[in-house]
DNA sequence: CGTCTAGATTGACACTCATCGATGTTTTTA
DNA sequence: TAAAAACATCGATGAGTGTCAATCTAGACG
């Protein structure tokens, strides 16, 4: 059985940011198959972007606008969050691909990536 | 619009143990409907025990196994970590109700709670 | 009883993360 | 050019998290 490979990270564990894999196409259903370390890092660090509650709000109300766009002025107030907090969420939420994030003016739009949440449930099942 | 209704958590946030909602029930999709701040609490807290590798290829070697259990004892050494930590995991894959904990004799054995991951799965879409 | 074993718990440490005030950057408009 | 607005970035701080060595607990078996 070739599970678990590697039997020790090289101590501190790679860094998320440097992981090249595609995020779309990587990874096998975690029901089925057996994850490899690259997989499980990848999916970790999506499923972490998931794993805030103000994020899951934000994520929330830009998918509820069905396909359209979302401006950041938009987000901060009802959050509770500084400006500051939010872009900085915001951020995390694009660096995941979860949102695209076009800057037009003075403002910023968000709209949802489906692909992205249609691949991270795909492996839940 | 009824949306982040309450502006400002009670600082610190409260702590994710205390959560008393029904884990399987509680949530609508993502994409269609906007969460209120327990929901995405809820939520969060799931998603987190799937936001680290570990967990992540824990969960998948017991997935792998189809509807048998794992013994906690087949967990470790390919894991790469040591036997605390391997145990510190399961807790919060139990906590979050990804995975049911059964002792016999002197051994623990796991099998997943497939109800839950269908659950996050559902809320993804 | 005592001993052995599987697993959980504790304590400590280093690292990461959420948060916000202050400041920087970019774009519009006067 | 100057001022204002929207958003990003920086720096600091307090809380949370992954990790392991050491220890504890509970069951099995003489």
């Amino acid at each position: 059985m070739d599970f678990f490979e590697v039997h020790r990270y090289s101590s501190g564990m790679a860094s998320r940011k440097l992981l090249t894999l595609d995020p779309i196409a990587c990874c096998s259903p975690v029901r089925t198959d057996i994850l490899d370390e690259a997989q499980a890092a990848l999916l970790a660090n999506s499923f972490a972007a998931l794993a805030d509650p103000i994020r899951l709000r934000l994520l929330s109300h830009i998918a509820a606008a069905g396909g359209d766009e979302v401006c950041a002025c938009d987000l901060v107030e009802p959050s509770g969050r500084s400006q500051p907090t939010v872009s900085h969420h915001m951020k995390i939420l694009v660096d995941a691909g979860l949102v695209a994030r076009e800057k037009r003016g003075l403002w910023v739009w968000y709209r949802l990536i489906p692909s992205r949440l249609d691949a991270l449930r795909s492996v839940l099942g």
